[in-house]
DNA sequence: CTTGACTCTCCCCTATAGGGGAGGCTTTAG
DNA sequence: CTAAAGCCTCCCCTATAGGGGAGAGTCAAG
């Protein structure tokens, strides 16, 4: 009936490896042990597995993850918090696109910057006068 | 005449740890050493951070800016190289924007989706409905 | 002469999500 | 019975840009 780590793995189309990592930081702890220490999943491991990848997918962190998840062994639901961390990952989400954004529009300045410049007056006290114009 | 890493730093606007640290990966290496082992800096070395700093506010990484002050040791012009460069970072962030957006777009399905939902039909066997709605 | 401020090297630590491999049991098939 | 395949724990490693601190040498002023 229950499975051992390398079965888990190969139907959830993963390593052993994973398997033992989220064992280790508490998103997927099996349900016992075998007698000579072998880890022992139910079926429900594989639910638990797609879910935590679900929730990788949408940008949560491992760690929030673990959270989610001890609050429903709590028996308690999920709901408030999970939307109060899609909210900040959200926000998070918003502040590094602008970064990016503000990045890339950096390099399109430099772009038009290196195609005005002529190489040959690239005077050698700067390194490149196209990242560092000085005037 | 000569600086030691102290005054550097200071004058830079940053810290010892990191004029050392500049040091040890190649991007700013002192002109000289003292008799006991000193690093001792010129008055260049000062233009040499603001390249640096310069070189990293428009997204390049420490390994790169080191190759482009190597070929400019060498007494090439490195303006190809930054071009090529300059023009790989852009396709790189374009493409994270895009993987961010599609994560943000997804958010927002979740957030659209935490309000259509009610917390008391939350069924147990799964974990959170929001994330993973199996449907 | 001594104290305090600098400086040196060396080593460990940060976060993330695991990967690689060693050395040693356990289980299963033939 | 034996060999192969699985499994266990433990430890190190990845990338980035440094930060923290130990222990020891150096330099200036009082």
């Amino acid at each position: 009936m229950a499975m051992r780590i390398g079965e888990l793995a190969e139907r959830a189309g993963t390593s052993v490896k994973t398997i033992r990592y989220y064992d280790r930081i508490g998103v997927l702890r099996p349900e016992e042990r075998s007698e000579s220490g072998y880890r022992l999943y139910g079926e429900d491991a594989l639910d638990r597995y797609r879910f935590v990848r679900a929730a990788q997918a949408v940008g949560l962190r491992l760690g929030e993850i673990r959270e989610i998840i001890a609050l429903r062994d709590l028996g308690e639901t999920p709901c408030a918090f999970v939307v109060d961390l899609i909210g900040r990952r959200a926000a998070e989400l918003d502040a590094q696109i602008a970064d990016l954004a503000a990045l890339r529009e950096e390099l399109r300045t430099l772009d038009r910057r290196a195609r005005r410049l002529n190489p040959r007056r690239c005077e050698p006290r700067l390194i490149c006068h196209v990242i560092d114009p000085e005037i």
